[in-house]
Order: C-alpha cells, then sequence, then structure tokens
DNA sequence: GTTCATGCAAATCGTTTGCACAATG
DNA sequence: CATTGTGCAAACGATTTGCATGAAC
C-alpha cells in the first residue's frame, strides 16, 4: 500500500527543468519541454510524476485561476505578482516576513502555518498594449 | 455587439443567494440552491449568469486550486483564511491596508492596483480530526 | 520475479457553447 | 419584431485513470 519510488529519468528531467525555469510553466510546457529528450513521453506521464514531486515536498502545485495548474521548484517561501490580463506570474524579489503568520493567526484565530501576499495588477507587456 | 443586458428571474435570485452567503460557493452548490425556485434551471444558465455578473462588478471569480471556480458577491476587499486540507475558504476579518499595495508597487516595481493576503492551515473542523 | 513507471487511449469533470424556443423591451 | 436569456445536450480542455508492456530493484 505504502508504495515505493523507483527512479525515473523523466522525473529527474522534469524536475531540473522545472527548477532551471522561474516562469511557473504549466503541465503542458513542461510535456512540450521534455519530450524534447523522450520522444515518446506522454502526458500521462508528466501529471504522475509532478503529483509524486508534490507529495514528495519538491514541487509545488500553483492555482491562479486561468484554467490550469501551474507548477514550481519548491523553493524559500516567496510571494507573487500577478498580470490581470495575461495571467503571467512572477515571483516577488521581497523578504517574507514570518512573524506576519503569527500576527494573523493571532488577528484572526485561526491556525496558519504559513502566508502568501499576491500583488495583482498589468505586466509590462500588458499595460504597454493598452 | 455591445449586447444589452436585460432583466432575468434567474440572474436576480442567484445573485440574492449570493449575497446571502459567506461560504464562497461553487457554481454547482448555486445550481442545486436555485433549482429550487427553478426546477428547470440549467448550469449552463448558471455559468453563464455568472460570467454576466462577474463582468458587471456585481460577483468576484476566486481561485483556490481545488479544480473549480469559487464565488462572492463583490464586498469590500479583504484576505482569505484557506485551510490546506478540506479546503474551505473564509473571510479574513482583518483590515486591508491599502498603503501596503503602494509600498508593494514601490518595492517590487510592478504596476499593482490591489494585493491580496492568503493565510494557509488547517480549519477548526480539520485539525480536530487530527 | 515482483512491483512500479510508462505510453496510449479512454474516461472524468468543471466549464463553455450551439441551437431552437421562450421571455424581454 | 428584434434581440437576449433559457434549457438541453453536445463540445471542450485540463487532468485522471485503466490497461498492457517495459524498467527498476
Amino acid at each position: 500500500m505504502a508504495g515505493k519510488t523507483r527512479k525515473s529519468e523523466q522525473r529527474d528531467r522534469l524536475l531540473e527543468v522545472l527548477r532551471q525555469t522561474r516562469s511557473h510553466p504549466t503541465a503542458k510546457w513542461l510535456f512540450d519541454r521534455v519530450r524534447k529528450q523522450f520522444p515518446k513521453l506522454s502526458l500521462g506521464t508528466v501529471y504522475r510524476n509532478l503529483g509524486i514531486l508534490v507529495k514528495q515536498g519538491l514541487v509545488s502545485r500553483l492555482d491562479f485561476g486561468s484554467g490550469f495548474d501551474r507548477f514550481e521548484a519548491a523553493t524559500l517561501p516567496h510571494h507573487h505578482f500577478v498580470c490581470e490580463s495575461c495571467g503571467q506570474v512572477t515571483d516577488l524579489d521581497l523578504p517574507v516576513d514570518h512573524s506576519l503568520t503569527q500576527k494573523l493567526q493571532k488577528a484572526t484565530g485561526y491556525a496558519a502555518t504559513r502566508h502568501e501576499i499576491r500583488l495583482y495588477g498589468l505586466c509590462k507587456n500588458c499595460s504597454s498594449k493598452g
């Protein structure tokens, strides 16, 4: 039942690609990217491996409602900027104030373990297009 | 092309129900609820009307990745607590510091118009279940 | 050899859309 | 009457899953 996890070239490559990008890619983007090395790769395999990596804590599944999941290699906690026009997500180069979680916890009464700040607006590309 | 919006009993009722609940319901939940008054109501109508209400600014579409959209009647900006076990979303009774948007904007260089803080943890119900 | 991972295709599920008819203005 | 809204069912798209085969251990 426990299910041991075995080595997989595809999963290794998936994690590697995810660690090399900062664009919070979708499963489809990763599929197209990794497929270059594994021409027979299937989307099912990508999803299955992403699930495993998430369960292992090596990858985070992000949800910014554009209809599909986004993924990022687990790193230090950080905040995000979300473009309301194109949906692009960017990491904010902004320190995370961990004590804020405690403060919010006390102020609200909820047993929180972490918090995330999301900034919404238009990215440079979209705002230049009017 | 512009398309005028006409009166619709279904849409009125949808908004009314949405204004009476604080649970950030899904389209299906609203469908089941409103269906009691309109037995022939269809999910398509619910989605279409939710889209109209969102476009009118009367309703917000929320995205907390549990696979489906959630909706809430537009109110003053506020923050959310998200249970990482059951996915329940609760409004935080916490003032929104609007100047923080400006500060974040300056600190990050992004043209932000608003921000949202999300607290993550376990709700009382889930934490009591271990 | 036993069990997990893969590729493929079919299935699932939330959401969207085409169409004929009813309701609005 | 001109156009929008509705119900119904089919279509859609992201994700999941069943199955036979291949890889890991």
